[in-house]
DNA sequence: ACCTGAACACCGTTCAAGT
DNA sequence: ACCTGAACACCGTTCAAGT
């Protein structure tokens, strides 16, 4: 009575695979909902065969942090360091924002992965290349912060959630609780400000896009100017 | 046979005893021990007694994240407003040394606490009262990023951690596995400089706080000259 | 009314038993 | 030799039972 007919084999478990499918987990269900046990079950397999191609759970964030990293576009070949630089990191964005779980992952390692490590070597070599001193390379990719990654903490992101609580407020200009704007002034101020110059959509908020570009600017053209200074740190 | 002598009473628990206790734990222990079960038992209670007082533990971090970003300075009262800046950016910052899974824990929220909303919008408040417009004090908050709360992420830290595998490395100058050279020169190279141009100790890294302060500089620098230029964005 | 133990639905990972 | 189910030591939180 032993059944001939078997259920269709699977197709064989692999690194690849489990990251993978670690990645589009977490992209679909938060990366809150990547937890062995879940991606098993989405792969199919019982969850200790998982540990056959990791080692562990931090393994395995670090696996699928260095598959994101990897979407990362390589550098240009241009001779202009800040082109470069600037392409770079806004292709680094682009794939974090893709991925918007990546940067807490990232954060939450102790330590960098090998992805990491390549991508910022990778930029430090474009500095390097465009005449910079080790010194000034050195201190330039500290100043970067985690800008040099494609992100930063969006802080008004947040504060623009704790302003608005639901989506139709029937105030038009600012839209923001009255106790909101007795308890932070400042800020209200801005995000009213920010809404009415966008003449489109009230409450739309800020251009990320813009803020990232202003700060990123904002310290290539203060490194440029250590840089064409020969600025030397006195150590 | 009913005792009459009973256990002393415990202090009657509270919020900020509770939340009080939650600092200690994660200090002393490390963020991942900050549960509910551990935090009951540091307090003697049960864990379900800890829900009179936080909603959840969600509330609870945010709680903690308050009662830290409490012990940051009130803003100086001078008319710099670079000075009083750059002071309390770095009052956060010692703040955040003595507290150090608190980046990340402020990071996790998905809504800021109403304690960093207070201190962003004092923030914003110092660049107002220094002459800036609404709209370049709104970018400049943006530029600032998570420098503005005291911390940044220090990515070398990461990798000084991944190129040093033990304490007694046998290699003076870079102390670093030959294999780290070869795939990451040009990391390899700054960690070298910056272990020589140190006299006192091979491999001590990098000066934090200069990099620090390096970084926060160059962006208020840039900004000031954005502010003297009478800079606009064009929105 | 207040407090709390047991229980529920999860974790990551170990380990011994099964093939 | 390989695979895997059950088990262990944890989570946060619900809920009913106890006082």
């Amino acid at each position: 009575m032993a059944e001939q007919t078997e259920v269709p084999r699977r197709t064989p478990l692999s690194r690849q695979r489990v990251l993978r499918a670690a990645v589009t987990l977490a992209d679909e269900a938060g990366i809150d909902s990547l937890s062995m046990r879940n991606l098993a079950q989405d792969l199919g397999v019982v969850p200790m065969a998982l540990y056959k191609h990791v080692a562990n759970k931090d393994e395995l964030v670090a696996g699928v942090i260095d598959v994101v990293i990897g979407e990362i576009d390589p550098p240009l070949a241009d001779v202009d360091w800040k082109h470069v630089v600037r392409e770079r990191i806004l292709s680094a964005r682009r794939v974090l924002q893709r991925h918007p779980w990546v940067s807490l992952a990232i954060e939450s390692q102790q330590t960098p992965t090998p992805a990491i490590l390549a991508y910022l070597d990778s930029m430090v070599g474009t500095f390097r290349g465009g005449g910079f001193s080790v010194d000034l390379a050195h201190h330039v990719m500290h100043a970067m912060g985690s800008r040099a990654l494609g992100f930063s903490q969006e802080l008004f992101d947040a504060a623009r959630n704790a302003g608005r609580t639901g989506a139709t407020s029937p105030e038009p200009p600012a839209a923001l609780p009255a106790q909101f704007a007795d308890r932070f002034p400042n800020l209200a101020e801005i995000a009213v400000v920010a809404s009415h110059d966008d003449a489109s959509v009230v409450g739309r908020g800020c251009d990320d896009q813009f803020e990232f570009e202003f700060a990123l600017d904002l310290l290539l053209e203060g490194i440029e100017r250590l840089h064409q200074q020969g600025w030397t740190s006195s150590r």
